[in-house]
DNA sequence: ACGAATGTGTACTAACTAGTACGTTCGAAC
DNA sequence: GTTCGAACGTACTAGTTAGTACACATTCGT
């Protein structure tokens, strides 16, 4: 249901109107991201477009339909960083401090990506929950983890009552509100969050912290 | 600016007034907190309400002043959780899992705050910018933070090249993810944020997470 | 008791916004 | 070069929504 619409338009399509979806896409990503799903305006994304309103609703239905392209065009880019992370090679510890450090570089590079989610969850994740793909493609991560964290049990390194998907929350939890929470955060403590020397503070320290928490005695 | 409008009602105000505010602020909490700011309807708050939106003008001027003052109700209710916290006894590394896991009670139990906050991060916390009274009380728990952060690196137990905003960043990615990001996150990953089991085991490791951090001897 | 301020309800409006009717152009196949 | 469908543009509408004009009630100090 969700990608009918853009599933007619893939096959036969011109190379104008490949252009013209992806420039739709573009900027419909910014002006949600932005504004959140209520506040974004279907007039201002057409505006700032090569073309027109119509052919947002010609190619995408509506502005719900819109929204959910939006939505899985962004969740498809952060699948093809995780598909290229390769830590065969790594140590556990090593290995979980490139999938920390990686998940930061993307979610510090991809704002759009994270107010996405945030708006996505005010919603109650009602738009995400009808996308398959999303569903079905987006736990790459859990497997990369699970190899790792299974190696690190092993190797008796690691903990063992803390499993791969708690790990990809404390990851993202951290990586999500450097960039989430960024504004208010600011606000509020006067810290620039934006300050690359801080940036890579935080970039070691999430590293640090995700190593630490695996490899602690105390709690074994 | 921002508290003009409220400032004016506060002396003078009747019994009954303050009950219609209060009860159009709580109802308004909800409502900016599932809808966000645009999706918010002030006919939906008012129809809600035991009064009408004429009110709701007379009160708060206008639906931004509304959502301001749902702001910093929501703020001034955490600051006062914080108040509450006595760690002057506990050593540093009980006094940190306290810290700690007293956020993430009141995270999990104040979904409204949270969502709020991500809405106000969208919107560039542009109006949070604009209540000096947030931006001038709620740095509270930083204070109690640094106490024991100071305590900790005199004792030779933590480390000392992270600071109280570090950790209250720690804290609060890892609280505010929890409940912030609950949708999504069950949604892609198939686990039920709100089970009992598993936010007691995760309340256990929030508090782990930041002791191993604080104590790791690797980085120092 | 009375006037003045505060508090309240109803009915309205002006502006906005998602979505559409209808017509046109472009490009490829025959 | 004609036909057919994909791609596109303009001008419009129906419904919604923040905000208000106006009338009325309640309370309280004097």
């Amino acid at each position: 249901m969700t990608d009918r619409l853009s599933d007619v338009h893939e096959s036969g399509m011109t190379e104008r109107a490949v252009r013209t979806q992806g420039d739709i896409l573009e900027v419909a990503t910014a002006e949600f991201a932005a504004n959140g799903y209520a506040g974004a305006r279907v007039d201002e994304i057409a505006a700032r477009t090569r073309t027109t309103k119509r052919m947002i609703y010609y190619y995408f239905g509506s502005k719900e339909g819109l929204y959910l392209a939006v939505l899985e065009r962004v969740y498809a880019q952060i699948r093809s960083v995780e598909r290229g992370i390769r830590i065969d090679e790594l140590s556990p510890d090593e290995a979980l401090r490139t999938l920390a450090e990686a998940t930061y570089d993307h979610h510090t590079t991809h704002e759009a990506f994270i107010q996405l989610v945030s708006i996505e969850n005010i919603h109650r994740a009602e738009h995400l929950r009808q996308s398959e793909t999303i569903l079905r493609e987006n736990v790459t991560a859990i497997t990369l983890l699970e190899e790792v964290i299974a190696r690190g049990v092993a190797e008796r390194i690691f903990r063992d009552d803390v499993d791969a998907v708690d790990v990809h929350m404390i990851i993202s939890a951290y990586a999500c509100f450097h960039v989430a929470n960024r504004h208010t955060f600011s606000a509020i403590f006067d810290r620039d969050m934006l300050d690359p020397a801080l940036q890579d503070r935080h970039r070691r320290l999430i590293g640090d912290m995700v190593i630490a928490t695996m490899t602690d005695r105390r709690v074994r």
